[in-house]
DNA sequence: CTGAAAGCGCTTACAG
DNA sequence: CTGAAAGCGCTTACAG
């Protein structure tokens, strides 16, 4: 069934049913019902594509949940807490607004490519980038492009450097650097002076935030950053598990550790608790995110937690009205981020 | 940048450069690598709708969770941990084998029309349906339009019984019966005879099976099957909360409690805690599905686990393989699941 | 208000 | 082996 079957049982032309299809406003009530009638009669759909090919949308967002560093593995990236729930709301949000969502996971630089496919190809209207790294050539490429796009958690400030702001853009980000300052200043007034940190992905922004705060922090209370207490991690579980296990074994414990995610800090646990290490009793741990396992585990995570829902609904709000409008406009969200108490900071006074 | 564009630079047609790109064999290996050499050099991309217009493949694949009964909340499907592991996996996997994936959720009978419109809009080469409902009609429509479509948790005999198993279609479905009575039984080995049940939503393959091997294996061992002891579920926390705060408060008890998933099973034992009746000392539980909380939390919680990654996996394959036959196939697996003993259970002996 | 026609960017018989 | 042409199913100036 095709517009032009549409068009010979109303009595009209192709054209006029397409008017119809989209809602032209010079067509007249009774002919608009006539056709109208039989479009629900035959159950016609339009053809997505033949839309597309002549001009229309897509009503297709791509999400792309970018994670380069990684080994190969197929279910990596959900390693990462904080993906699944991103995705799981963006596509809701999404099909609420009556969008269909395509989705692709980027592992590696060849993976990348699909995303500047899925645009070049027409396949969908806008984008959300999620995890992006600093990267900014990447970046450069698909804005080039004109293509709506959104990034979840990206530095403005390259963007700004770039001049990339003339283009239709949008960068949903959280308030990562002061979240991570409430976390160590808690653990400042809980009276622990030997802190340290299991770093993010240092590529990302958010990594970066989280780091520098941590620092920051520390110096302007005239504490000390103890390059032992200093652990490489990349937001994942494993990497995590195995820092802290090597920690462990020096014997020579902070009092407290941040930790740059929930994965990582429950990671932590894990591995001080293999052990033998009590947490809160010998070492403190504070996380980032606030995941669902975050509040269920034992002892209860005290973390920083995101309103990852908001941002999530954000971005495709913001996807969406990028592709509504004509002139480039560049724009930008920054989500507060506060810390959640529960068990697993022990005071020292 | 157009096909056409490329055939000039390259000197040849149209016809040529499509040949090239859909590797026919009928093109000489030296116009092959000029033709190659200058849509590498270009970055050329052809349209992916002008292609599925002209017949070819989208290449392109729809993922839709079903879970219709539910009340509207924008999240609410993934309150449902069974599903999020299978979107992930799925996505993963249909990547990894060069298909984008076009998900969309199904609340209501109106989303579901999305589900056809995929389909007749040719948006997808074929689909996978996860929580479909006991509710043959809306299968037999999106079979009888001939698309490659898998069906995760579908009662096979309903298939058999309307014939539609002379479509492109498969079924992937677990051993929930199986499972069940593994579950019930070592339960019984420990010593209980009273025995509830928090079923699960009724409507499902997956829902009906497990409370069917609940009331059977009970029966086949002459114990009682007390109506106090049924509780009415749907799969999700809340109710599971509920009632079993319900069965809590009622002062009559079972010695343990099959829920008919994880997530129930971990809301039971929280009602359970908020009332201070202690797991497993009081009352023992035991759930299905072996989702990542069940062995976080406190006590660990023994459940029955299903191969969730295989199905899915299973599930990519199976519907890409049916895109690529033409000869309408039916196919059925039903994977194996085992109960892991962790610590909800005690010992009546 | 409305239809005929061109065009979107491909693929694929068809003919040579 | 290869090109010209028709066709996929829409939309949108254009002309009336």
């Amino acid at each position: 069934m095709r517009s032009e079957d549409i068009a010979k049982l109303a009595g009209v032309s192709r054209s006029t049913v397409s008017r119809v299809i989209n809602n032209y406003s010079n067509v007249p009530e009774a002919t608009r019902a006539k056709v109208l009638r039989i479009i629900e009669q035959y159950h016609y759909e339009p053809n997505s594509f033949a839309r597309a090919l002549a001009g229309k949308r897509t009503d297709t967002i791509g999400l792309f949940a970018i994670s380069m560093n990684e080994k190969a593995d197929a279910s990596r990236i959900y390693q990462n807490s904080y993906f699944a729930p991103i995705v799981d709301l963006v596509v809701d949000t999404a099909n609420a607004r009556g969008f269909y969502v395509l989705i692709h996971t980027v592992y590696s630089p060849s993976d990348f490519q699909k995303i500047k496919q899925a645009f070049q190809q027409k396949r969908i209207d806008g984008g959300i980038l999620v995890g992006t790294q600093k990267d900014i050539e990447l970046v450069r490429e698909l804005v080039s492009q004109d293509s709506p796009l959104v990034l979840i958690d990206y530095d403005i400030s390259e963007i700004m450097a770039e001049r990339l702001n003339k283009n239709h853009l949008a960068v949903i980000n959280s308030m990562d650097y002061e979240g991570t300052v409430q976390a160590i200043e808690y653990l400042i007034k809980l009276g622990h002076r030997e802190i340290g940190i299991i770093k993010g992905r240092i590529n990302t922004f958010s990594g970066r935030e989280r780091y520098m705060a941590f620092e920051n922090t520390l110096q302007s209370h005239g504490l000390p950053v103890r390059d032992e207490f200093i652990l490489e991690g990349d937001f994942l579980k494993e990497t995590a598990y195995l820092e802290t296990a090597k920690l462990a074994n020096s014997g020579n414990l902070p009092t407290a550790l941040f930790c740059s995610n929930d994965d990582m800090a429950i990671s932590a646990m894990e591995a001080f608790a293999a052990q033998g290490i009590s947490v809160p009793d010998q070492v403190s741990i504070i996380g980032f995110d606030d995941v669902e396992l975050a509040s269920r585990i034992n002892p209860k995570l005290t973390t920083v937690r995101l309103p990852i829902d908001e941002m999530a609904k954000a971005s495709v709000e913001k996807v969406i009205s990028l592709c509504d409008t004509v002139e480039p406009t560049f724009s930008t969200v920054s989500f507060p981020a506060h810390l959640v108490i529960r068990d697993s900071c022990k005071s020292l006074l």
